[in-house]
DNA sequence: AACCTTACATACCACGCGGAATGTTGCAAG
DNA sequence: CTTGCAACATTCCGCGTGGTATGTAAGGTT
């Protein structure tokens, strides 16, 4: 039997079956019952936790998904000193990841879970527009600044605008996540990452 | 004073008044008490018209969306000779057209409705599923058939994959289009479709 | 030992939802 | 002229929702 007062457990938990529910049903159609549900809690603990469904639901991006994007691309590309090889590694590493995950609760099911978001909620709520704005500014930024020092060091063509290309990265990973969900082919996601991986190829100098 | 009895008519300003509902609040967030306000008439002949809520969505998706792909992509691609020359005038048509249209209600604020639908309700209902695979299944092959015609005249390079290519473009009008409701900039999206046009005149035999 | 704050649990609430049941009226066929 | 059905309008309903008010007990502080 666990200790019956433990705070930090208890708020994990409610985030943990939010990002599930708000992943599966969308955050308008994601149920507070079933979170406390699903996280083996009481309306009061939760909302002890969190000032009401919005909140739980920015919390949900700023302490899941933000840090989801730094690990898979913020980090990678702001340690490496060639900017295509890792984006390569990175490509390679996510395409290798939704193919291990569970077709149920997975990538290809469920799309992306900030893109769902971002879709869903940014023309509806000024909160969710400005976080889901913020990391997509992160993740961009990422990119274009990696691909900024490898024009630097000569490792990347000087003929490309990194601006125009690390949109065209994001906005690939966002739309192949979408439209994938809705064929549920591996095969779609994967044509779409190497047209990618492709163009990724042709931005190193000849 | 309008003819008082006008099925038609009436089937009419429902569907309208939903695709703008379901465009703004998504499916789920979009109430049935705020189509038959917005379409001045009542529930009574809604529900004479449509049978429930998900219909009412399904017949926003066959007789709204599928047309304007059609529209869009299907026929300007069946009916050009050089395929390049046709994503050329779409891409460039569809840039105008956004650039043209209300800020507060047109695509660069609420995104693609195609694609807000298919984020939404794809891993939720398989009626919606279906159509919205069909929809992309229909503008997918209007793509990859016009490139491999081109590949047949030799307007389009031999060491292309048809296939590849247009879950690329399907992909990036998505993505484009998801993402950039969020940043709310112009030039994001056009940034995306610059490198679009970029990759598409690749398509053309050196 | 008394106390007080934090961390929950329980019970309850108003509201808007999708939808059904029923009532009413225009309009065309017989 | 009347009959009948399609095309609505009106009214009502059960339910799940997000959220609140109140109760209670754990555990550190003094």
């Amino acid at each position: 039997m666990p200790r019956v007062r433990d705070p930090k457990r208890t708020r994990r938990k409610v985030l943990e079956a939010s990002y599930r529910e708000f992943y599966r049903h969308g955050f308008q159609g994601g149920s507070i019952n079933r979170i406390v549900t699903a996280a083996g809690i009481t309306k009061g603990a939760l909302f002890h936790h969190f000032a009401g469904k919005n909140e739980l639901g920015y919390a949900v991006l700023d302490e899941f998904l933000t840090p989801a994007v730094n690990n898979w691309w913020v980090e990678p590309l702001h340690d490496a000193g060639d900017p295509v090889q890792a984006l390569r590694n990175i490509l390679k590493r996510f395409l290798k990841r939704i193919e291990e995950e569970d077709p149920e609760a997975g990538f290809l099911f469920n799309g992306c879970p900030i893109c769902n978001l971002a879709v869903e909620m940014s023309p509806l709520d000024e909160g969710f527009r400005e976080r889901l704005g913020t990391i997509y500014d992160t993740w961009h930024c990422a990119i274009s600044e990696a691909l900024e020092r490898g024009q630097a060091t000569a490792v990347v063509r000087s003929d490309i605008n990194p601006t125009a290309e690390a949109s065209f990265l994001v906005s690939i990973m966002a739309g192949s996540a979408s439209v994938g969900k809705v064929t549920q082919q591996m095969a779609f996601f994967r044509n779409c990452i190497k047209v990618a991986q492709i163009h990724v190829e042709s931005l190193v100098p000849s």
